[in-house]
RNA sequence: GGGCGCGUAGCUCAGUCGGACAGAGCGUCGGACUUCUAAUCCGAUGGUCGCGGGUUCGAAUCCCGUCGCGCUCGCCA
């Protein structure tokens, strides 16, 4: 409702300024601050003062005396105070909101028609997930769901590095090394066990004879030229151990969950001829140059001071290059392509929209967005060197603190309802990654995290059970209202104390917080919103009772008032990837 | 050194497409469970919005400079 009261208030301030014979071109809507009672405001009585010749105080009123409310279904009234051009909403706007709320897909924007491909995650098959990267896969994730209920068909991919120099690497530690050489893997799955060969594979490289590495260079060469020259053997050879790998990341990603609709395999680009022709079609471009035995892109136009290289001298392709064929597959197939990729990929991602402008492409269609790297204490976090903490640990962690946090209230607890074993087992999951989930994902992208076990694991305020709470509040009360044989109504007109309406405001703000999160990529509005929102609902659980209320209509219209309220935190926390529980 | 990002309360963070006195949580101190679940709530405490200029009626927000931290500048990904 607050989108339609919106468009009501830029269309009110712009006919009483076309009516005043005033320029429209910044109608100054913005919301007050949240102890006003008006709902937005208008501070264009600023910038017009000049123009008028009069203080932005009477131009205000000028401005409000040009509005009649009774033109506009959610307009109540129109005031001034000071300079600021005051909107109140009406009945209807709540009585329409509390309608619109109690539909369980509640927050879900109109359809867009839009197919969007988010690609998230895509880290290298090399060993287990770590918390280092752990942040692509929630941003990731929450990215994709957000995009959903912003009305957007949404397909999510993980593109799978399995043609680089690492994966030769790899295969060919792989291949080499022998089991009894190694230490023993810390969990008993392929990603475990494989990365101590990718470990060992990268120390012989660092420090055995030179002679030895010379010899292991020219078998990992092999393997990226058979990749290039579309061996068969080559491929089934790295395909073992990528597919391995891959299969143990992915548990650790479904534990979150980040799950994917498709992971696209680099080489399929290499296979089919598309890298190729991306080669071709960039040496007859203008910008392409070639020194050192190397073609490159010359990206100066682009403000790039660095040459992008494409073709290697001794012809095989590099990343880029495969991953330029791999957009052009993605814009043939999506509306948008959207990337979710670490900052240290930054500059990589500016030459690929280059050259895919080069190509001849609509980057319109393209849209990546950076998170910064989880570091330690102690510093980064690296699979190669085997340092880090492992998402499965942290999450093993989370669940555990979480199941004690349960047993520990499990005596002061006054609801009756019994919680069995498997309620514990629930609710320690749900709370357990919901806290992971949220510490991460309601922090702006951009900025540096560091990861600390308490703060990770706190699971008081401005945390996911918080949030979580609330939802097992609201099933508690619609319960207990059911077995008292109350029915919830839409009826707000008995709705008056400040508790009940600002939180029917609050479930009317959500589909705007979708929209403008969705439009910036910024799932962390959504979990600002979601906390914000759970503050509100525990104000009106203290002050206004569902079962104790003065009479049945009041009864009736909370209960109806819960229930949308359980949607808005339900899908705040779907859009984060997070479960709400219907008890803890 | 160049490019990009970040710098807000003791700590962790919102707020950043200019607008009404800069907000939360944690911490510290003090209160509230015979009540629809206290993973909750209420109150107190706490800030030169890194620093210096500029633009503006108005700047945490925009511009310039500067300092600190991170990322990056491979025929790696």
């Amino acid at each position: 409702m607050f989108r339609a009261f919106r468009s009501e208030v830029a269309a009110a301030v712009e006919s009483a300024l076309t009516a005043l014979d005033l320029p429209t071109d910044d109608l100054g809507v913005e919301e007050p601050p949240a102890e006003m009672p008006a709902t937005l405001a208008s501070s264009v009585a600023f910038r017009l003062a000049s123009e008028v010749g009069a203080p932005p105080p009477s131009v205000a009123e000028d401005v409000a005396a040009e509005i009649d409310a009774d033109d506009y279904e959610y307009v109540a009234h129109v005031d001034t105070q000071g300079p600021y051009v005051n909107f109140y909403v009406s009945e209807a706007y709540y009585a329409d909101t509390l309608t619109a709320g109690r539909d369980e897909a509640y927050g879900e924007l109109p359809a867009t028609g839009k197919s969007v491909v988010v690609e998230h995650t895509s880290a290298n098959p090399t060993g287990p997930v770590h918390v280092g990267r752990a942040r692509n896969p929630i941003f990731g994730d929450a990215v994709a769901r957000l995009l959903e209920y912003a009305g957007n068909d949404v397909e999510t991919h993980y593109y799978v590095n399995d043609a680089g120099r690492q994966i030769a690497v790899f295969t060919w530690a792989y291949e080499t090394f022998d089991e009894s050489e190694l230490p023993e893997p810390e969990r008993d799955r392929a990603d475990y066990d494989l990365v101590r060969y990718y470990r060992e594979g990268n120390a012989f490289l660092e420090s055995a004879d030179e002679a030895d590495v010379a010899a292991a260079e020219a078998e990992i060469a092999e393997i990226m030229q058979g990749l290039e020259a579309g061996d068969e053997d080559t491929y089934e050879r790295v395909a073992t151990v990528v597919d391995q790998v891959l299969g143990g990341m992915r548990t650790s990603l479904e534990r979150l969950p980040a799950t994917f609709d498709e992971f696209v395999k680099e080489t399929t680009f290499i296979r089919n001829g598309d890298a190729d022709e991306i080669v071709a079609r960039l040496k007859e471009s203008d910008h392409a140059v070639y020194e050192e035995d190397a073609w490159q892109l010359d990206l100066s136009a682009f403000d790039l001071e660095k040459n992008l290289v494409f073709l290697r001298s001794d012809d095989t392709t590099l990343y880029t290059t495969r991953d330029l064929a791999h957009h052009e597959w993605k814009f043939e197939h999506f509306d948008e392509a959207v990337t979710v990729l670490g900052e240290d990929h930054k500059l990589q991602a500016e030459q690929l929209e280059a050259a895919l402008e080069i190509l001849g492409n609509d980057t319109d269609q393209l849209r990546q967005t950076f998170y910064s790297w989880v570091n330690l204490p102690e510093g980064g976090m690296s699979t190669r060197e085997g340092t880090g903490v492992d998402l499965d640990d942290l999450l093993d962690e989370s669940v555990q603190r979480a199941r004690e946090e349960v047993e520990d209230r499990l005596d002061s607890r006054i609801r009756n309802d019994e919680l069995d074993e498997a309620d514990i087992d629930r609710i320690a999951r749900q709370v357990g990654l919901g806290a992971v989930r949220y510490d991460i994902v309601s922090k702006q992208p951009t900025k540096g995290i560091t990861f600390e076990w308490e703060r990770a694991l706190d699971f008081e305020a401005q945390s996911a059970p918080y949030v979580q709470y609330v939802h097992a509040r609201c099933c508690g009360i619609e319960g207990e209202a059911a077995d008292a044989g109350i029915e919830p109504s839409a009826d707000v007109s008995v709705l008056d104390s400040d508790a009940e309406l600002a939180l029917l405001e609050d479930v009317a703000r959500f589909p705007v917080v979708i929209e403008r999160a969705a439009a910036d990529l910024e799932p962390h509005v959504v979990a600002t919103f979601a906390r914000e929102f759970a503050e509100t609902f525990n104000t009106f659980y203290r002050e206004c009772s569902v079962l104790n209320a003065e009479d049945d209509a009041v009864a009736a219209a909370r209960l109806g008032l819960v229930e949308a309220a359980r949607h808005t935190v339900a899908n705040a926390l779907d859009v984060l990837g997070i479960e709400a529980p219907e008890s803890m």
